[in-house]
DNA sequence: AAAGATAAAGTCATTGTGACTTTTAGTCCA
DNA sequence: TGGACTAAAAGTCACAATGACTTTATCTTT
């Protein structure tokens, strides 16, 4: 007798998660890619890492009820958010639970690495390595997959990678970026020529000093592009 | 007190809609892209014209209940069926109406020439051509804008064409789809080469009879590939 | 001053693509 | 019956994008 929104009126009830990304270095110090999961402390699935999430607030934007819940059960602030997918099938909770069927609308956020550093890691918010998750709760397994698929796909045509980043870096750390996401290394030169004919970041006169090498420069984003969101609300250009 | 679920409790009601193309041949006899749309019958908006939808059922798949609305509504079976975004935003409804927040889910669907043709038309429900569609009502417009932006860019790397042609099909019928689509002429050699080149379609050894010039090959598509969905649930190869 | 390291620029071959031309195989009509 | 007509089908050419690789420049370290 719990439920009240549940119970005799039978409709679905709506939720908010979100898969949050990040870069860590990792024992090597290269950077990797990392999520942050919240540990269940109830059933089902008690003690299994999960998406964070909540209900759906009334007074809210989908996507601010998103970042709102992120804020607060992560302390994270998202650089870039978006809109993934909504879950709803019915086979998404174990047989005995489908009196409580609920329809997950998932966002994904990008968190900058210095950020993401800092904060939490308690006994029940950790991050977690991309490439080498355990088996989630319900089927947010499959939700990361889904995720880490766009992440991967939406870098190539978009300025994804300022989500990581701080305002201004060299082209090494950009390619890092790309290197982590994609999961594989990528030619110097290459990059070099493909960021450049793209035409998104441009050099700055300053350059990086203290390496044991030729000194970088060191770039920033052309900036007057929002990054936050994107999906059928923009008004902007669709790219 | 009309509203149950919504009066006291005050969640958001979880609605689906659905975008559904198809082509119609228009007075030139040239394919056109064409979208289903029903007539509101009550406030708000009442006389204006809505994507067709309806409640969420608690004992169906989200994509069920969209192509079951959909053929209860129009009459069509959809040979694509698509998620497309989830709606959530507060400024959804008119002001006066904030306390009956509805979240839509909307899928969008491709349906056959020959099926649109034989279809439904009655005063409530109509095809409208997609490249003149008067105001819609609540956001309608702008979502039929995100399903149009999604179907070009879909069509390009996917088989998506299928949906609206039968078995077989020449290539000049092929590329009349993507030209009504895409809203432009193709060189008809480059589609071809392009088609070839992809290797999604392959030719039979019949051809097309009846033409006042050299008959047409026509071509089928390779089969053993499901069109209908797509998105993070299908098991196979992302594309 | 030489070694070591990465930045930065350049080379080369392959592929994909837009615009266009040529050849082929049928129908239509005088 | 044969030439006009039409679109199918194949081919040509120039250019842009890209992967693999080489060369040169500029800094620190020893």
């Amino acid at each position: 007798m719990s439920k009240l929104a549940n119970s005799d009126s039978a409709v679905p009830t709506l939720a908010v998660s979100t898969v949050i990304f990040t870069l860590r270095p990792n024992q090597a110090g290269a950077m990797q890619l990392a999520i942050a999961l919240v540990r269940r402390i109830k059933n089902p699935y008690q003690g299994l890492w999960a998406l964070p999430g909540g209900p759906i607030s009334m007074n809210e934007d989908l996507s601010t009820t998103a970042s709102r819940n992120l804020l607060e059960t992560t302390g994270l602030h998202p650089r870039y958010l978006e809109q993934l997918y909504a879950f709803g099938n019915l086979d998404r909770s174990p047989n005995d639970l489908v009196e409580n069927r609920v329809v997950s609308i998932v966002y994904w956020a990008l968190v900058g690495s210095e950020e993401a550093a800092e904060a939490v890691e308690s006994e029940n918010v950790q991050w977690f390595w991309a490439d080498k998750l355990e088996a989630l709760a319900f089927d947010h397994s499959l939700i990361v997959e889904y995720a880490l698929w766009r992440l991967r796909n939406k870098l190539e045509y978009s300025r994804l990678a300022h989500g990581f980043l701080g305002e201004r870096f060299t082209l090494a750390q950009l390619r890092e970026v790309y290197e982590a996401v994609l999961g594989r290394a990528l030619d110097p030169g290459n990059f070099r020529r493909m960021v450049q004919a793209n035409g998104a970041v441009v050099a700055t006169e300053e350059r990086l000093e203290g390496t044991r090498h030729r000194p970088p420069k060191l770039y920033r984003y052309d900036s007057t592009i929002d990054l936050t969101d994107q999906g059928p609300l923009s008004t902007g250009e669709r790219k």
